[in-house]
DNA sequence: TTAGGGTTAG
C-alpha cells in the first residue's frame, strides 16, 4: 500500500516535472525533484529522462550526460528512452560519432533499441550527410523486426530530400498514400519543405493544395515553411503577409517564425522592422536558443554594430548556449564586411580549434573578402587549406581573378570547379570567357566551353 | 522522450 502510494506520488511528480520542463522552468523542476526526495518520493527513470531531455535541449549534450551521471549515482539505470534522448542530443550538436557510440553502448548494455532509437539515429546520419549509413540503419531495423512508424517514413522522406533525391522522395510519398501507410501533417510539411528547398515549387504548391483537401489542418510549421519558401523565391510581400497573419492572429507558438522574418528583413536592408520584431521575439517570453541569438547577432553585424554583436555572443555563452558554425560564419562575414580581415581569420582559427564539422561558409566569406580587396594570392592560399570547397568558393575566386586580369588562372579554377561537380554563377562564367577573349587566349576559351558542355552533359 | 518549420556566404 505504502509502495503503491509512493509510485503514484512519483507519477504525479513526473507530470509536474514534465510541465515545468515544457515551460522552460528548469530550475523549478530541479527544486521539485529535491523536495520530492526529501518527502520520500523517489524519482524514477521517467523523472530523470524528463530532466535529461530538458537539460540536453537547453544546454547541450554535456548537460544531458550530467543528468545521466546523477541518475546512476541515485541507483536508477538508464533505459531506451534515456539513450534515445542522448542520441537526439548528440544529433542536434552534430556529433554523429557520439550518437553512433551511444547506440552501440545501448546494445552492449542489453537495452533493445525501439523504433524511436532507430529513427533518431537515421535522422542523425541523414543530417550529417551519411545517407548510405542511414539506409543501413533502416535495413537493420527491418532485420531486427522493429516495425517502422510514421516517424520512420517521415525521416526517410526528409533524408531523401537532404541527400538530393527529391524525385525518389516524391515517389515514396505517393507510394505511402497508395499503400494506405500513415501520412499525416508532418509528412505534408516534410514534403512541402523538401520540394521548396530542391526548387520544385510547383510540386510544393500542389502538395499544399492537396493538404487543404485532407482532414489535416495546416499548422505553424506549415506556415513557417511556406513563409520561408516565399522569401527564398523572391515573394517577399507574400512571406511578410504570412508572418503578419500569424502574429495578428496570435498563432505564433515558438520563435521559428520570428527568426525567419527577421533574417529576411535584414537581407532586404529593412533594419527598423527587423529591430521591431527582434524586440517582440525577446519579449515573447520564450527562451532564446542559439538560432535566435545567431539571428540577433546577424542583425547587429549587418548594421555594422560589431561590439553589440560580440556582446550578444557573450550573453549567449554565459546563458549556457554554445556558439555554432552559424555564429562563426555570421561573425566572420560581419568582420570581413567591416574590413577586419585579420580578426575574421582569428575567428576561423577558433573554429578550427573547436573542430567544427562544417566551416565551409566561414571560409567562403574570408575567400570572398580577400578577393574583393584584391588579395587574390592570399585567397588561393586559403583555398588550399580548405578541406571542402563548393560553388561559392570558386565563384568568389574566379570573379576575384578576373577582376585583377588573371584570366588564365581564373579559367583553370573554373575548370577545376566543374570537374569537382560544382557549378558557378553565370556572371563568373561570362567574366572568364570575356576576359580570355579580350586577352587573346583562344585556346583557353575552347577549353572552358568544352568543360561547360561536359558539365551540362553530366548534370543529373 | 523522438521525427517536420527558424539562423551564415558568391
Amino acid at each position: 500500500m505504502v509502495r503503491a502510494r509512493a509510485q503514484l506520488s512519483t507519477r504525479l511528480m513526473n507530470v509536474c516535472l514534465a510541465a515545468l520542463c515544457r515551460g522552460g522552468s528548469l530550475a523549478r523542476a530541479e527544486s521539485v525533484l529535491v523536495d520530492a526526495i526529501r518527502l520520500g518520493m523517489p524519482p524514477d527513470v521517467v523523472s530523470y529522462n524528463t530532466l535529461l531531455a530538458a537539460h540536453c535541449r537547453a544546454s547541450g549534450l554535456e548537460a544531458g550526460f550530467a543528468v545521466l551521471r546523477r541518475m546512476r549515482e541515485a541507483g536508477v539505470g538508464p533505459d531506451a528512452v534515456t539513450y534515445n534522448t542522448l542520441i537526439a542530443g548528440a544529433a542536434r550538436s552534430g556529433l554523429t560519432v557520439c550518437a553512433l557510440d551511444l547506440f552501440d553502448e545501448m546494445l552492449q548494455t542489453g537495452i533493445a533499441p525501439d523504433s524511436w532509437g532507430y529513427n533518431t539515429l537515421m535522422h542523425c546520419l541523414f543530417r550529417s550527410g551519411h545517407p548510405e549509413d542511414a539506409y543501413r540503419v533502416f535495413a537493420d531495423m527491418a532485420e531486427k523486426g522493429v516495425a517502422p512508424c510514421t516517424t520512420t517514413y517521415n525521416t526517410l522522406l526528409d533524408g531523401l530530400f537532404r541527400s538530393g533525391h527529391a524525385s525518389n522522395a516524391y515517389r515514396m510519398f505517393r507510394y505511402l498514400q497508395r499503400a494506405g501507410l500513415p501520412v499525416g501533417i508532418v509528412t505534408y510539411n516534410t514534403m512541402i519543405n523538401g520540394l521548396c528547398r530542391s526548387g520544385k515549387v510547383g510540386y510544393a504548391r500542389m502538395v499544399l493544395r492537396e493538404l487543404g483537401r485532407t482532414a489535416y489542418a495546416p499548422n505553424a510549421v506549415t506556415y513557417t515553411t511556406v513563409m520561408k519558401c516565399c522569401f527564398r523565391y523572391g515573394r517577399f510581400d507574400q512571406g511578410l503577409d504570412t508572418f503578419l497573419t500569424l502574429l495578428e492572429g496570435g498563432y505564433i507558438p515558438d520563435l521559428f517564425p520570428y527568426c525567419t522574418v527577421i533574417s529576411a528583413l535584414v537581407k532586404k536592408g529593412r533594419m527598423e522592422e527587423a529591430n521591431t520584431y527582434s524586440q517582440l521575439m525577446i519579449q515573447s517570453g520564450f527562451r532564446l536558443d542559439s538560432a535566435c541569438y545567431n539571428t540577433l547577432i546577424y542583425l547587429r553585424c549587418q548594421e555594422g554594430k560589431l561590439d553589440d554583436a560580440f556582446e550578444l555572443l557573450s550573453m549567449m555563452e554565459e546563458g549556457g548556449l554554445e556558439s555554432d558554425e552559424y555564429t562563426f560564419s555570421i561573425l566572420v562575414n560581419g568582420l570581413c564586411k567591416m574590413g577586419h580581415v585579420e580578426a575574421a581569420q582569428k575567428q576561423l582559427c577558433y573554429m578550427e580549434m573547436r573542430d567544427m564539422e562544417s566551416n565551409v561558409v566561414a571560409y567562403n566569406c574570408l575567400v570572398d573578402a580577400l578577393c574583393k580587396s584584391d588579395q587574390v594570392d592570399a585567397a588561393i592560399k586559403l583555398l588550399h587549406d580548405m578541406k571542402l570547397k563548393d560553388d561559392f568558393t570558386y565563384t568568389s575566386l574566379v570573379h576575384g581573378l578576373c577582376k585583377v586580369g588573371r584570366y588564365h588562372m581564373a579559367s583553370k579554377f573554373l575548370r577545376i570547379c566543374l570537374r569537382e561537380g560544382n557549378s558557378v554563377l553565370a556572371s563568373a562564367k561570362r567574366a572568364v570567357i570575356a576576359g580570355l577573349r579580350s586577352a587573346g587566349f583562344k585556346n583557353d576559351v575552347r577549353k572552358v566551353r568544352s568543360a561547360l558542355r561536359m558539365a551540362r552533359l553530366l548534370k543529373p
